[in-house]
DNA sequence: AACTTTGTTGAACATTTATTCAAACTAACC
DNA sequence: GGTTAGTTTGAATAAATGTTCAACAAAGTT
């Protein structure tokens, strides 16, 4: 073998990154080249395309965020626990200033059926991701209710990943959580 | 006056369709005048600019949406009811094979802070759309709680926005909706 | 009927886009 | 040490992008 390649998990960083920030369409091979600091050809010669750089991108995402929600919910002292502070931490994050949704969402809204191949990606990813929340949960509760949660707790993370960019307090969404989630071992509160 | 003005409606119609199929990026210029059949220097003339043409379109989808809204919740034996209607009816439109989503959700995650202004004008629209079911559900409920509801309602159609693209079976959906929007008047079914 | 006003036309423009490829380079192998 | 195979280089390419503008045409005004 010659000339060492790249690190490639390096350049996926960069690459979830800009994808993440800028979405498929607006993030240009230009910009990858600079957040790289790779040159085109490097960047084709690995990963053949734009498109073929973008689903690395998405699996390489994914695989960091499904690690992440897991450690989350196993560290804390039991599932139903976790998720609520998952919860109560993706609200914080949507306060932050560079806030930038979840990559799987957006890519999901952005890609139409014009890119099929990258739609069906993002559909198994998000897929995935559903059933590790299903799985988790089935740690407290039997297997059908399980899936109903989880698809219950997708549909208000996908909500939380839009809301977050309308929100300026959140206590008012944690109230609405606690009432629709309501099967959650939510903390007492007294404000 | 001269020549008369091409019908702004429908142009902009044909402008809304575009974006909403597409995106803002990935909706072209040459797209616009082949879809409204004008000429470059006459929708750079009436608009300004591509952004130009796309908050009209925006502020032209936020009219019609909200008016569709207003009509489905009015029409029915009450609010909340006409709620369920709403929602079931959202569900089912995503199962249509060219389903797209929301213009506004979809643009609010399209277009990050290097839009400042096209940014603001969503968020802006989708709050009006906010306000509009809480004054709706003020009919029904105390002001506080319609706020509430409005709210937790918004969280949940965003979530269907997106999860539309995930579901095969509605039923399960409908039946978590059933379980966290438990405080609306769902019909008794027996499946 | 001449003039002004104003929307329309469509070719042309400068940028930017994703992508290519022949040449240069480097490390491993015989 | 010469050969080889795979990686990097970066200028170049063709296509597409958003936008402009001088010429044109039709209605209102005098």
């Amino acid at each position: 073998m010659p000339r060492p390649q790249f690190d490639r998990n390096i350049a996926l960083n960069k690459s979830v990154d800009l994808f993440w920030q800028q979405g498929f369409h607006a993030a240009s091979m230009q910009q990858v080249f600079a957040a790289t600091g790779l040159k085109p050809g490097s960047i084709y010669h690995a990963f053949g395309s734009k498109e073929g750089l973008f689903k690395e991108s998405i699996e390489h995402y994914t695989k960091l965020s499904m690690a992440k929600a897991r450690a989350q919910l196993e560290q804390a002292t039991s599932i139903s626990k976790g998720i609520c502070e998952l919860l109560e931490r993706l609200i914080n994050e949507s306060q932050n200033r560079d806030y930038c949704s979840c990559l799987l969402v957006k890519s999901q809204l952005e890609l139409n059926i014009e890119h099929p191949e990258l739609n069906q990606l993002i559909t198994q990813n998000l897929q995935k991701t559903e059933d590790q929340y299903a799985e988790l949960l089935s740690q407290e509760f039997d297997s059908d209710l399980s899936k109903i949660y989880a698809s219950s707790l997708m549909l208000h993370i996908f909500g939380i990943r839009v809301y977050g960019y309308q929100l300026k307090d959140t206590s008012q969404l944690l109230k609405s959580l606690r009432i629709s989630l309501h099967w959650l071992p939510w903390e007492n509160s007294l404000n």
